[in-house]
DNA sequence: CGGGGAGGCGCC
DNA sequence: AAAAGGCGCCTCCCCG
């Protein structure tokens, strides 16, 4: 590996990583004017001390093809990284948004955007090793060259400045990324978790662990006798919904569905063992014994984050269903002795994001230092909390009939300017038009089936079937381009927020070896560290003796994200903050 | 026998 | 199609 050649005169700016036609790596160092500096063959062995060296003398802004295949083998050998510029989920974006004015190259490029796909640990729960770098298993996109990655990295470059809003898309892209960086991190750490609680939490609720996995927990199979006894059919099958929906009806039990919600409209003694039954099935089969068997190793529940993996921004999750976790559940994860959790989740963040994005002043002194619907309670508009949460879902769903439906247009009195931003994204959605969010992610253009049955409804020989099928694919989008503008902006600010906790962190010293949690990853273990995330709540990992320093950095991270995203703002971001050994079931 | 859709339900 | 957006994952069941 041949020296770095960098000087004060002209730092390294960025460092792309690249693979090279020998299997190796190759690192190209760009300085700020864009200026390629250097290239250096770094084999995979040589990778970790590589990228830690540079990173401690220059800080560069690491620039690869895709931080899901390259950070987990850094983090593996201990190593992070402060920046990087994720070029797939950067392309993805800018491919796409309505403020890249001239998009031909990028579009150009298609082998950019790989489906959402990312490296699966080759076994539940183990975690890729630097070693797996050079593994083609964990490589599943085309293998592009340094040349091609330097060329896409100018063009996004280019593109950004080019646009209509460079400062929006800049803090589009490096939040994006971060967001990356964290993910890759959260796996890494893993959430800590506390197999004992979550046995006896499923042993309360199912019974004692059976020998197996296909056999019925006691509990479960006394509902489901219940069930049956009431139903007087002995045999009726529980968990084939059409089985069990010919059996509900033999029984004189009108229902057109075998839903919790149609069967609570009912009265008939089967129903509550049955939505017991369902209650305790659901949890067996997606977060029973076998979950944790497959998913919890050594204390920690590792799921793979999926960042950008929904249009609108959010995070996916892949494996074990982390953003799904039963709240049940939440008190297994629990902090290793010695260690707390800094729990924080944002209030009403999506009103507050819509009243921030239309500049609502009525809507965010409504919310301002307080609970917002409380705040929409005490302005007289609507009566109770519940309603004004039902009709403020409803506002930003689109909710046009029912309980939420019939409370809207009184938020459309007390909120006009809010009101009219998501009801005009819904207009443009009808349209097939497209809507962006704050920083510039703009929704998908209409599918060309899509237009096809609009246009249909539109032609002389139109029946009414074409129409009213065209009227309804046309509000469908409506309501999708209207909780696109607010869900995606929500994730943009939490974006900011994490990325904000994330570099404020990394200001503590590391703990002693003795206090060391036992199984964060290694670059984990000592430090404060994020460990679960979920659109716009964080849980925090810390040393007990940093705790109150963490919670106080969390608190304050929401407020500089408000800052970074929306400048001066009268909307606030409030946390429901809590410092504890576990989480809560409230 | 595996893939994929539907029903259903967990999270925000 | 539960009045309303975004997901993942389980089981069942049909199909090739």
């Amino acid at each position: 590996m041949p020296p770095i050649r960098t000087s004060a005169a002209l730092p390294t700016r960025w460092c792309l990583l690249a693979r090279g036609v020998a299997g190796g790596l190759v690192a190209v160092l760009i300085s700020a004017e864009g200026t390629e500096m250097q290239r250096i063959q770094v084999s995979a062995t040589e990778l970790g001390v590589f990228v830690a060296e540079l990173e401690l003398a220059e800080s560069p802004r690491w620039v690869w093809a895709s931080t899901a295949d390259l950070y987990p083998g850094l983090l593996a050998a201990g190593v992070k990284v402060a920046r990087c510029h994720d070029l797939r989920l950067c392309h993805q974006i800018l491919s796409n948004s309505a403020f890249v004015t001239e998009p031909g190259p990028l579009m150009a490029a298609s082998h950019w955007v790989s489906d959402a796909s990312v490296p699966e640990p080759s076994t539940p729960g183990r975690f890729p090793t630097l070693f797996d770098i050079e593994a083609p298993a964990v490589t599943q996109h085309a293998p592009e060259s340094v040349d091609e990655a330097v060329s896409e990295f100018a063009r996004q470059r280019e593109a950004v400045k080019s646009s209509t809003e460079p400062g929006r898309l800049s803090l589009l892209l490096a939040a994006e990324s971060v967001g990356a960086l964290v993910a890759a991190e959260l796996s890494s750490a893993g959430i800590p978790w506390d197999t004992a609680e979550h046995d006896r939490i499923l042993s309360e609720a199912l019974g004692p662990r059976p020998a197996t996995y296909d056999a019925k927990p006691a509990k479960l199979a006394a509902a489901g006798t219940a069930v049956r006894e009431a139903l007087r059919d002995p045999n009726a099958a529980l968990d084939s919904p059409p089985k069990l929906l010919r059996a509900l009806r033999a029984a004189g039990i009108d229902v057109a569905s075998t839903s919790q919600w149609e069967l609570a409209e009912h009265t008939h003694p089967a129903l509550a063992p049955l939505l017991t039954y369902k209650k305790l099935a659901r949890l067996l089969s997606a977060n029973g014994w076998a979950w944790l068997d497959e998913w919890v190793h050594d204390g920690r529940y590792r799921p793979v984050y999926v960042p950008g993996g929904v249009v609108t921004g959010r995070w996916a999750s892949s494996g074990g269903g982390a953003l799904q976790l039963p709240r049940q559940l939440r008190p297994a994860l629990r902090a290793d002795p010695g260690w707390k959790l800094i729990m924080a989740d944002v209030s009403q963040l999506e009103p507050r994001v819509l009243a921030a994005i239309s500049g609502d002043e009525a809507m965010a002194r409504a919310g301002r230092g307080r609970d917002l619907y409380s705040g929409i309670v005490e302005s007289g508009s609507i009566e109770s909390r519940a309603d004004a949460k039902l009709a403020m879902l409803g506002a930003m769903y689109g909710a046009t009939s029912g309980d939420s439906g019939r409370l809207v247009p009184r938020l459309r009195r007390v909120f006009p300017a809010a009101m009219r931003l998501v009801d005009e994204a819904a207009s443009i959605g009808e349209r097939g038009g497209t809507v962006s969010t704050w920083l510039g992610r703009s929704s998908p253009p209409a599918e060309p089936e899509w237009r096809e049955v609009q246009s249909a409804a539109s032609l002389p020989g139109a029946t009414r079937r074409d129409e009213d099928v065209a009227r309804r694919t046309a509000r469908d989008r409506g309501r999708f381009t209207r909780n696109f503008v607010v869900q995606g902006t929500a994730a943009e600010w939490a974006l900011a927020w994490l990325g904000e906790i994330r570099r404020r962190l990394t200001s503590f010293p590391p703990v002693s070896e003795a206090q060391a949690a036992y199984a964060s990853g290694p670059g984990f273990s000592r430090v404060p560290h994020l460990a679960f995330f979920l659109h716009d709540e964080i849980i925090v990992h810390a040393p007990e003796e940093h705790a109150e320093a963490v919670a106080e950095i969390v608190r304050e991270s929401a407020d500089t994200a408000g800052r970074i995203l929306f400048g001066h703002t009268p909307v606030d971001f409030r946390l429901d903050l809590r410092v504890a050994d576990r989480a809560a079931t409230e």
